[in-house]
DNA sequence: AGCACGCCGACT
DNA sequence: GTCGGCGTGCTC
């Protein structure tokens, strides 16, 4: 009897992939474990496996496993079921779920290397130019990479030339395989074993009288060793024997010591002092009980508590419940780099039991916090992490907490699968029976919604911690400020006169600026033409600090220019403001104040953020100017004065969320304002200020808000009345998208009539010299989704049968955000 | 996705 | 006339 395997590839193909493998290996192979297989004519990939089975495929012959990866399974069965459901409920392959769902060091890929022939005795005449080239290059250096030789001899199609080179006997190809994991090894000493004994080492120590350092070094080990009968690390010995690891070396190269490695974590955390119980005061108390009480009806909850009412408290104390009975807890936040705060206060509670997940770590990095968690080991009790860490294999999960919940970075964009993480834990939890708690000062209409509906439960926490009042929200007319010249650039004397009042007291303002649609661009003073990217379909902006222009989608850039491209004026000017423009001004009106910048420029590089809040923590900072970033759960204790500069640009965003966003937005920002005892201010700058938002905004009105915005969903038939699914149309060929799009929107009206909007092009409809088109489709609450995404496959199969579509990408955003 | 096969334009 | 471009099809 033979036996089969079916493997999942982590490439965008539907099918899963049958393997032929021997009885023993069949024996062996568990479901959820890696193998290497061969895959098309050349390449190896590594697959996971789904099932096991006897069914001999009938249409063709099942090829061999190359190699068993794993001893044991590294993706459990709940993650192959949830990433079924990923890849049906997002419209994509399972294979693109695997590529997102574990560490890509798991993933090792053949690549096709080139290598010279052994014994090469060639007539270079016979050699074509780039043969020779390709020739000459490796003699330098032993094996390159197809993607060098393409660089190497500028062209595309390069695998003609190896081919003629395999066939004259002067190159041959290998399959090089690459396992991207290496443990990190320590380097460790101890005595060569020729050594002991007693006279055996005395005998050394008279050998080492000539040579003081490296005797030093002997008793400072036996020593060591003496005290901690723990392996000694050659770093640590260097640092006790206060000498080099030179000093060390050449002992090791005498023979007298003997070298071995370790493995050990990279993920290390400082030991550090455990913070002591939590006291909740008596609305968390109250808050806290209710949570519980809600989870024994229902599995999700929406908390919904205002900005430093203590959240994070009431998180601590249910996780602290979950991991005594011995579950496993994720605590999923929008993003880690703007939430140091949030994870040192769980670290300092919870210690070792925390780990961290974020796509800064290094692949090896995440590799072992995967293990550890895979291993339901002690240190893995607690993950924090950003949306991918619903992919980590947990064992025993018994809470997931979604911070910020209503934070649009829980929703991947690109590539697929283009998830939600925030929706998708909730069926995350349900295939784990495990709690949901999604958490926020304002909640997502979509969750409000289900909240309201009786899908998820309901818990409000509206007093701030300390009885803190909530800050005082002022509008500034800047429409009227403008007509009474009460302007300095785009400072209202309002604003100005309460930073001037903060900085007296010796207290601290954040300026918020949003930079969407405030970028600067050049413009001509004499034609109105300003400098456009070549690839995409956007003016290039300004950028200060380099004094180039630049363009945000495919990166390209090019130096000042002094005249106009189009005309030749030399009058050209910065249109919009961005935050520079902010900075420049504040340093005019505020010479003698630290001002600082937070922003996509100045927090690049890793501890970019850090150093910015620490700075500002210190007060080393007075006046914080910044963007969306700002408002992520930044706690800072010393903040009067909060400045919207304008609201407006993000109430004009055309979105059917601007005015949901503006709002959210707004609230987070003037949460920043009065965290202590005083009660803050927060200045909002709009040419509107009687818009429904602003006002909303300045009562604190949720309620009103999302009753008023979710009528209007309603009416035009937006979620969370009607689910939506936005399919883009990708080319180079700007008629093709065009007739695709018709076409497609056309079979789709056919299905679902009035419910496909579009096809229409996109704000920006070039990029990276691809057009674009979209289609909308937008699916009542009665219609069935699967039935739906059935029909839209159909279509979609149809589509891709005409010829001269075939080259147009589809992209499927299953709730677009 | 990657790679091979097959068909048409700009160069020797 | 070929070389090199890309459209088309397939991968267990």
């Amino acid at each position: 009897m033979s036996h089969f395997i079916n493997v999942i590839l982590p490439l965008p193909l539907e099918k899963h992939f049958t393997y032929s493998v021997s009885p023993a290996e069949a024996d062996f192979l568990q479901v959820g474990m890696r193998v290497a297989v061969p895959f098309g004519k050349s390449k190896i990939y590594t697959g996971i496996i789904s099932k096991i089975h006897q069914q001999a495929p009938e249409i063709y012959e099942a090829k061999p496993i190359e190699q068993i990866l794993d001893e044991k399974p590294i993706v459990t069965a709940t993650q192959l079921k949830f990433w079924e459901w990923i890849a049906s409920y997002y419209m994509c392959a399972e294979g693109e779920v695997l590529r997102a769902a574990i560490p890509s060091a798991f993933l090792l890929e053949s690549e096709t290397v080139v290598q010279l022939y052994k014994k090469i005795e060639i007539e270079e005449r016979a050699l074509t130019d780039d043969e020779f080239l390709l020739f000459e290059a490796l003699q330098r250096q032993s094996s390159m990479k197809i993607q060098e030789i393409i660089q190497l001899l500028d062209k595309k199609t390069v695998l003609p030339v190896i081919n003629s080179l395999v066939e004259k006997r002067v190159v041959v190809v290998n399959q090089e395989i690459y396992e991207q994991y290496k443990p990190k090894l320590e380097r460790y000493v101890q005595l060569h074993s020729s050594y002991s004994g007693e006279a055996r080492m005395h005998e050394l120590l008279d050998n080492l009288d000539r040579a003081p350092r490296q005797r030093e070094v002997v008793l400072t080990l036996f020593s060591l060793s003496a005290r901690t009968k723990k392996p000694i690390k050659v770093s640590e010995l260097a640092k006790e024997a206060k000498t080099t690891t030179a000093t060390i070396k050449s002992l090791i190269d005498k023979n007298v010591l003997e070298e071995f490695h370790l493995q050990t974590q990279r993920v290390q955390y400082e030991e550090r002092k455990l913070a002591g119980e939590i006291e909740l005061n008596e609305f968390q108390e109250q808050t806290f009980s209710e949570v519980e009480q809600a989870f024994e009806s229902e599995s999700v909850c929406l908390l919904h508590g205002v900005t430093s009412s203590g959240k994070t408290e009431i998180y601590i104390k249910l996780i602290e419940k979950v991991i005594a009975e011995g579950k496993q807890v994720l605590f999923l936040l929008p993003e880690i780099a703007l939430t140091a705060q949030l994870i040192s206060r769980l670290q300092n509670y919870f210690g070792e039991q925390v780990m961290v997940y974020h796509s800064k770590y290094s692949v090896n990095e995440r590799v072992e916090v995967y293990q550890n968690i895979l291993n339901n080991s002690e240190k893995a009790k607690i993950v924090v992490g950003v949306r991918s860490s619903i992919f980590l294999p947990f064992q025993k999960l018994g809470l997931i907490v979604v911070d910020e919940e209503h934070e649009s970075t829980f929703k991947q964009y690109d590539p697929a699968p283009r998830y939600n993480a925030r929706d998708a834990s909730v069926v995350l939890g349900n295939l784990h029976s495990s709690n949901v708690l999604l958490g926020t000062a304002t909640p997502a209409i979509e969750s409000y919604f289900n909240a309201e509906h009786h899908k998820y439960k309901l818990v409000n926490l509206n007093r701030r911690f300390g009885n803190v009042l909530l800050p005082k929200i002022e509008v500034v007319d800047i429409k009227e400020k403008h007509r009474k010249k009460r302007m300095m650039g785009h400072f209202s004397d309002r604003l100005q006169e309460e930073i001037t009042e903060t900085l007296k007291n010796g207290e601290q303002v954040i300026l918020f600026q949003n930079r969407r649609g405030f970028s600067p661009i050049l413009e001509c003073n004499t034609c109105g033409h300003s400098p456009q990217c070549p690839n995409c379909d956007v003016s290039l902006t300004f950028h200060n600090h380099n004094n180039q222009l630049r363009c945000h989608y495919c990166g390209y850039h090019m130096a000042l220019q002094k005249k106009c491209m189009k005309c030749g004026s030399p009058e050209l000017t910065t249109k919009g403001f961005g935050t520079e423009q902010v900075e420049t001004e504040l340093k005019a009106l505020f010479p003698e104040h630290k001002i600082g910048r937070m922003d996509l420029d100045t927090t690049r590089g890793k501890h970019g953020y850090e150093k910015i809040i620490a700075a500002f923590e210190a007060k080393e900072i007075d006046i914080l100017v910044g963007t969306q970033m700002l408002t992520k759960g930044l706690d800072f204790r010393n903040v009067r004065l909060v400045g919207i500069m304008n609201a407006d640009t993000l109430l004009n965003f055309p979105d059917f969320r601007a005015h949901e966003r503006s709002f959210q937005l707004m609230l987070q920002v003037a949460g920043r304002a009065g965290r202590t005892k005083e009660q803050g201010l927060v200045l909002i700058q709009t040419y509107n200020p009687h818009h429904r938002i602003v006002q909303q905004v300045s009562t604190n009105s949720y309620v009103e808000m999302y009753e008023e915005q979710t009528e209007e969903r309603r009416q035009y038939k937006y979620p969370p009345y009607y689910r939506l699914i936005r399919i883009t149309l990708k080319s180079r060929d700007y008629s093709r998208v065009n007739e695709g799009a018709d076409w497609l929107a056309k079979g789709l009206k056919q299905a679902f009539q009035e419910n496909v909007l579009g096809p229409e092009f996109p704000p920006v409809a070039r990029i990276r010299n691809e057009y674009y088109k979209n289609i909308l489709i937008k699916i009542p609450q009665k219609q069935s989704i699967s039935k739906t995404k059935k029909v839209m496959e159909r279509i979609f199969t149809s589509f891709k049968a005409i010829g001269g579509f075939r080259s147009i990408k589809l992209v499927i955003n299953v709730d677009p955000y």
